[in-house]
DNA sequence: TATGAATGAGACTTCATTCAT
DNA sequence: AATGAATGAAGTCTCATTCAT
């Protein structure tokens, strides 16, 4: 029954991904967001209250998606585990910067903004749990050097994520030689 | 001399880089500019235009100061020269960012902005190539490893400078810290 | 015969004079209307074509009810026969409010909606022609009293009605008190 | 300083209060409003946040205004200041219907609009207060029948402002004879 | 017949920019 | 030179109504 729909959920939620990471949070409209569906502005408030609730939702998917790959990771051999979870970071590296904007969302106007927010900050607290573990059993099997405070690899560490693959390589191969670069350093 | 001064043009393009960093380009207003200064919004026409060369001449402005003192630096040693400029892109992490905002703006409206953004790009390029001409250098010198091409050294370098300072370092040390990180690595 | 039958019209109309007593004719919406019903808000459009109609035919219902009440009273003793209506527009109490947002209603659309318009301008007609008989006897016979304009006197009886039951008595009661209020009047 | 102002803000509240007689809560538009002033819709925002500040400060501009002569009766005598209150409230017939609205403002929005309307509801309480007062007293001085329960005499007293003056006496004259109708009855 | 989906018109609100004092 | 006031363009959102299943 009802009309065929135009644009699937999953089509508003992933344009809009491509858009807030183009844009930015203040440059992504809804009018900018229609112009890339196939319908018009209105319709998309059959599916999501307002602006907010959009955004919050595409970047709950996101995270949810990274958490799922980082929760299946064998964390037995630290460094290993990270090598991984670099892979599942670089692979989306949109993740930082929707994070970045995730403080933007005024949640006062919709319930099931602040809710998708309360996912994304519980998601992201768990994911910098894993990391901090594995830094630390990292670090007590000596596989890190001692001179540099542990912060500072793991600040290094995670900024890697957001290098830009120039040469576009595939992100298994890019992924490593970050990994490579990071752990060996750059020197001969 | 008529009424008392409000602000300097100083004040407004250092509150301007600090909104701009804080709110990203699209979420700057003049409105948000004028509540952060002590004078009316329309005082602002003053000194420029509109929106985008107050934006231009901001960023010009940083840039400019980035590249005297890239400028000065003593190539003589590349490896000590990254150093060097480590820390100077540091000292001005926000220049990326800002960098990344240049494109937003829309010169359509204002010779002015144009103006400023060709030498905003002309500037970016020479700070490239400086890099380039130091890391092709240290190459050659065996300083770097060869088996990480050479553009993943230099991306991993660029974007060590976006790193968040989380444990406040003064920068000079904050500097020395990412650079030993990148150049010997983070294993033991 | 199809699909379950979600609402009847009547129930249609039942519900808007609710919403519309408790909204007004501009806060009325369709949307809330079908918010109020078991079916689907596009459904309404198998009964009336559009807003205005519905609001028409609710209104139309309800002074067709009460004129047919008013003509069945016996007009032989003007005071009595005064009593009586009063009862019968006590207990549609909403009558005068819905008259009020009647002249909101846009015609232009439809012509059904003009038709019912007309037909409540009508029966509007009537019953005031029969308050002015009534009270004209009335006076004639020397039961009103003279110091005070008679429009004066219907204007209080017919604003009578509005007055809010607060007492929650049942409406006979209440409109017996009212009516020995106005005729007998406040002091002792 | 500045250029002259299109509307003074009475004039704005004037108008406000005419077009929210005439179109009720919900049928009250900026658009409407800013038609039958000299300026564009946009410039209202100037004095006033939102449509619900603007409806709030209207309404407590009227209810202030009959506050203050209110206040000003002389209460020794119960039945005269009564009729002279009634005077104060025909003058303000609007009273009653703007403060039906009232209850719709939606105050989430806005907290001017919220102290506003706070305002009002501690003046109406102050309003009710001195009625009931002062009927109790005309009771107690057997001026008041004693066969009508007293909420039905103040319920047919408080309704009686709502009458239309239809012929457009004077109010002190129409307000005269409302409550000579009212204290002495419609029977000769 | 009933309805989910689509949509344009219209209302609210913000902001860059201009104007006039 | 400084600014309060004015304004139109643009963005957010709601709703009556239409469409197609």
């Amino acid at each position: 029954m009802g009309r065929k729909q135009t644009f699937t959920e999953t089509e508003l939620l992933d344009m809009t991904k491509k858009l807030v990471l183009e844009h930015g949070y203040d440059g992504f409209h809804l009018k900018l967001l229609s112009q890339h569906l196939s319908g018009a502005r209105s319709t998309i408030y059959q599916y999501y209250a307002n602006k907010e609730e959009i955004v919050a939702a595409c970047m709950k998917r996101v995270i949810a998606n990274v958490l799922e790959h980082a929760s299946a990771v064998d964390e037995s051999d630290p460094l290993k585990a990270l090598e991984e979870l670099l892979l599942i970071y670089v692979e989306e590296a949109a993740l930082h910067q929707l994070l970045g904007d995730a403080s933007k969302i005024n949640t006062s106007n919709s319930t099931a903004a602040a809710r998708d927010l309360e996912f994304i900050e519980d998601a992201h607290q768990t994911l910098k749990n894993q990391l901090s573990r594995l830094f630390e059993r990292a670090q007590q099997d000596k596989s890190l050097r001692q001179d540099i405070p542990l912060p500072v690899l793991i600040g290094v560490f995670f900024n890697l994520f957001n290098t830009p693959n120039m040469m576009n390589l595939p992100t298994a191969d890019w992924g490593r030689l970050l990994f490579q670069t990071w752990i060996g350093g750059a020197k001969s």
